[in-house]
DNA sequence: CCCTCTGTTCAC
DNA sequence: GTGAACAGAGG
C-alpha cells in the first residue's frame, strides 16, 4: 500500500488534471484540486453540520489523519521532545542561580523549536491519547501503540440529522464534559509547519492524504475502540480525571476488554467513533470522511470553472458533476 | 484482515 | 441538489 500512495504521489497530480483524484497526491501538492483557483467566495456553509466553519475552512481543529490506528503521527512535541537543557545552560543555572529552576521548564530552545505553551498541553495529549488506547498508561507515553483515534473537536455541532439510522453505542456516554481545549491535543501551536502536509509522520508515514488547507484535526478527534457497539462506553475514562496531576493512572485499573473478550465480538462492528457526535463506524475512511461533516471540510472541489463548489465527500462531487455539469464540462474521464 | 476508494442509497 | 452513511471492490 504504501509504495502504492508513494507511486501515486509521484505522478499523479497534474497525470489526471480531469481527475482530480489523487487524495494522495495531495499530501504533496498543497493544492489538492483546485483546477479553477479562482473561487474567492464561499459556494455555501453547512448550516446543519458545521456551525462555525461558515467563515473559512480553516478551522480550528487540526486533523491530521494518520492512515495507522496504531501508528498515530508522532506528534511534533514528541519529535522535537524537549531535548534536555544544554549543558552549558546548566552549567549557567548551576552556576549564575538555580533559583530560575530552568530545570523545571522545557528547554529555552525546545520551546522555539515546539511551540508548546505549556506543559499540560502535552499532558492532555497523552490523556486523551491514551485513556483510551487500552488504558494503559504506558500507552501514554506512546499513544502510537495504541489505535486509537479520537474526533474530539471543539464543535459542539451535534449531527444535525442526528444518527440518521444507528447510533449503537456511545450515546451513553457524554463527551461534553469534554473542554473544547483539552480535546485538541494537537493544536495547531503544535504545528506551525505548513498546514498542509501537517501530518507530522509525513515524512516517514505514508500520510496519505492532508487535502484540507487546514492541518487535520488529527486523530484526537477519533477514537477506535476496540469495543464492540453494544459495548457500554462506561468503560471510557474519558474527560474528568486529571491524572496527570497526581500520577495516579485512571486508566491504569480500567481494563478496556481482553483479547479474548474481542474475538467475540465481531471486529466488523462499529469501532471507530465519532467523539464529536458519537456515531460509530466501522470503517476508519468512514469516520474521517464523517468528520468533515463537522469540520466543515471539503476537500473536493468542483473542477467545473466557474463551479466552485466543494464537497466533503468525493462522490458527492462527482455526482455533483454529472448532474450539473455533465453537459458542459464532460471532463470526466469515466 | 484491514484499509481506502467508489458507487449507491437514503434523508433532507 | 446535496449531505451523509453503507456496502462492494480492490489493494
Amino acid at each position: 500500500m504504501a509504495m502504492h500512495l508513494a507511486s501515486m504521489v509521484h505522478g499523479s497530480a497534474r497525470d489526471r488534471e480531469g481527475q482530480y483524484q489523487t487524495q494522495h497526491s495531495q499530501l504533496q501538492h498543497a493544492n489538492y484540486y483546485q483546477p479553477q483557483p479562482p473561487q474567492p467566495k464561499r459556494q455555501y456553509s453547512t448550516p446543519t453540520s458545521a456551525p462555525q466553519h461558515s467563515q473559512a475552512q480553516p478551522h480550528t481543529l487540526d486533523y491530521q489523519y494518520q492512515r495507522h490506528p496504531q501508528s498515530p503521527p508522532s506528534p511534533p512535541v514528541e519529535d522535537q521532545k524537549p531535548s534536555l537543557p544544554s549543558i552549558s545552560s546548566l552549567l549557567h543555572i548551576a552556576d549564575a542561580d538555580k533559583a530560575t529552576s530552568e530545570s523545571g521548564n522545557q528547554s529555552p530552545r525546545s520551546q522555539q523549536s515546539s511551540p508548546q505553551p505549556q506543559p499540560q498541553t502535552h499532558h492532555q495529549e497523552n490523556l486523551s491519547q491514551s485513556f483510551r488506547s487500552t488504558g494503559s498508561p504506558s500507552a501514554a507515553s506512546n499513544h502510537s501503540a495504541s489505535g486509537s483515534y479520537y474526533l474530539g473537536q471543539p464543535l459542539n455541532s451535534m449531527e444535525p440529522h442526528s444518527q440518521r439510522q444507528h447510533a449503537p453505542i456511545a450515546q451513553g456516554v457524554k463527551r461534553d464534559t469534554m473542554p473544547p481545549q483539552s480535546m485538541s491535543p494537537y493544536n495547531p501551536p503544535t504545528y506551525v509547519q505548513s498546514p498542509y502536509s501537517a501530518s507530522p509522520g509525513a515524512s516517514s508515514v505514508t500520510s496519505y492524504y492532508s487535502p484540507e488547507p487546514q492541518s487535520y484535526p488529527n486523530l484526537g478527534m477519533y477514537s477506535q475502540r476496540p469495543l464492540p457497539s453494544n459495548f457500554q462506553p462506561q468503560t471510557m475514562p474519558l474527560p474528568l480525571p486529571s491524572p496527570s496531576a497526581n500520577g495516579s493512572n485512571p486508566w491504569q485499573h480500567h481494563h478496556y476488554i481482553s483479547a479474548s473478550s474481542q474475538s467475540a465480538f465481531p471486529q466488523s462492528q462499529d469501532r471507530y467513533i465519532c467523539s464529536t457526535c458519537n456515531k460509530a463506524f466501522s470503517r476508519p475512511s468512514s469516520l474521517r470522511i464523517h468528520s468533515h461533516s463537522h469540520t466543515g471540510e471539503k476537500p473536493y472541489k468542483c473542477p467545473q470553472p466557474g463551479c466552485g463548489k466543494a464537497f466533503s465527500v468525493r462522490s458527492n462531487m462527482k455526482r455533483h458533476e454529472r448532474g450539473c455539469h455533465a453537459s458542459s464540462g464532460a471532463t470526466m474521464t469515466a
